[in-house]
DNA sequence: CCTCATGTTTGCACATAGTGGAATATGGCA
DNA sequence: TGCCATATTCCACTATGTGCAAACATGAGG
């Protein structure tokens, strides 16, 4: 659509990332060429080509009967046995276990992404649970949920209010959203240290949520506990948090030596 | 190395991809850019160039102080949701979930790639397990564990010898390999619809899988029990299969209606 | 069964984006 | 401080990717 005359090539790669990035989009299901082609803003042809290699490359798959475009399982693959950056799952893996077993609950490890937070890893506990991060890998827009919470009230000042603005009309989408009740929510997570309950968006699931953070004060990660609102209650909410912050801690002063630099601070809008 | 004269590019897309698989190689700890290079077969400056962009896009990150390279989150996010045939992780997780807390034991979901078989899901038990298959994303060879085996047991029999004959030198890695005893081995699980014990290639640990077959007859997937030889004793064994039996004819059925796309022309709807 | 429409694949000429190699900046180490 | 290794930038050349348009499957509807 933006792409301003001419007939020469305008990069190859981020007009394939794009298309990885639609297909990532269209879920399991998959895509036709051409609606990847348009959701990706590349011509069919182009399109075409790419798909091609990244078939190749087998970080795509095309289904024989209907011609479907998804990502492949090689790329799962690849992502899953690369480990993580700066080995963060596996430095925080113990803890996850331990929190799991500990509490009975589901333990989640969260990182920031951009204007979401994702998924770095998550501990099954025996209540099963629904939550908007989802499986490993999974995103969810900074603010949604406790661990999302945690580590976007923990961010400094000029850099929240920026996350705030991008996805104020994305929270609309979940629903009546009121920006005062948003902001005043943030202000209480990070006077208080530690993110609860949430907007009860998912009826009956509950949750608390603790920021890791590095030497500056900036997040480096959140960890989150997901269970049932009965399972939650005034009672024991303060021995989680309790729990949660000294792991939190623990966590933070084993890995302070990490100060990974983003090269573009504003990343793109994800999606369209 | 195997680049021929001239000065003109030769594709951005496989160096790139390349470089990626160069940096998943060299696990959480990342790459100089030198080495990166190296591995990738592409020159310092080209690798520098790419690497940028690869940044740019937050498929790679670089940590500030050692200038490492490494995969970034948006990466695994993305993989996240790859190889994820008809939302089959999605539709299982139920199932395997129910499997883990009724058994009490790790479930694993399989699906083929290639000459492997690739790790979906996995829900842990409460006992500890050593496994082929390893984590979610973990691959293993054709044959080699339960749950593969199951796979390939039930390929239709050009393509299963194909493996077989592409997989045996590989196999021989594993320790002292009879072909014969090995196709036996095929022949039973076919011929009972599940694969128990295996190799015995672990010691101490067991499994049973069943595969979850399309209409055809085709293995689509497979579903694996992980434990320990206790706890899969010949009096458990049956019931076990039983219920593994039921879960995967279950999850058979639902995912059969696979043509979803002759009900309307566009229902991309997506689960959000 | 034939026809039409939508979607996919291939050719083509052009010019730009990517290439390798050399030159320069950076940074660690003795 | 000076040296070496590594990272980064510069530059001219060209072949690779590009858009457009035409051929080619595919599947729906009459």
């Amino acid at each position: 659509m933006d792409d301003v005359s001419g007939g020469g090539p305008s990069g190859s790669l981020p007009r394939a990332v794009a298309l990885l990035r639609a297909l990532a989009a269209s879920g399991g299901g998959g895509m036709r060429l051409t609606n990847a082609a348009e959701t990706a803003g590349v011509t069919p042809a182009s399109a075409h080509r790419l798909l091609r290699m990244l078939v190749d490359e087998g970080l795509v798959e095309q289904d024989a009967r209907n011609k479907h475009y998804r990502l492949g399982i090689e790329f799962f693959s690849l992502a899953a046995r690369a480990g993580n950056p700066g080995n963060l799952r596996e430095v925080c893996r113990p803890t996850l276990l331990r929190l799991s077993a500990s509490l009975g609950d589901t333990v989640f490890l969260l990182v920031r992404s951009g204007y979401d937070a994702v998924c770095l890893d998550r501990c099954e506990g025996p209540v099963p649970i629904r939550s908007f991060t989802g499986d490993i890998g999974g995103k969810v827009i900074l603010g949604v949920g406790q661990g999302s919470m945690a580590i976007l009230a923990h961010l400094p000042e000029a850099e929240r209010e920026e996350v705030i603005r991008f996805n104020l009309p994305r929270l609309l989408n979940f629903g009546p959203f009121d920006e005062v009740f948003f902001r005043k929510g943030i202000e209480q997570v990070r006077e208080s240290g530690y993110a609860a309950r949430g907007t009860g968006l998912l009826p009956g699931m509950a949750g608390v949520a603790v920021a890791i953070l590095d030497r500056e004060g900036r997040p480096l990660a959140a960890i989150s506990i997901g269970t049932t609102v009965e399972r939650l209650n005034a009672e024991r909410l303060p021995t989680v948090v309790q729990v949660l912050r000294r792991e939190a801690e623990a966590l933070a002063t084993k890995i302070n030596p990490f100060d990974v630099a983003l090269r573009r601070p504003a990343q793109h809008a994800g999606s369209f």
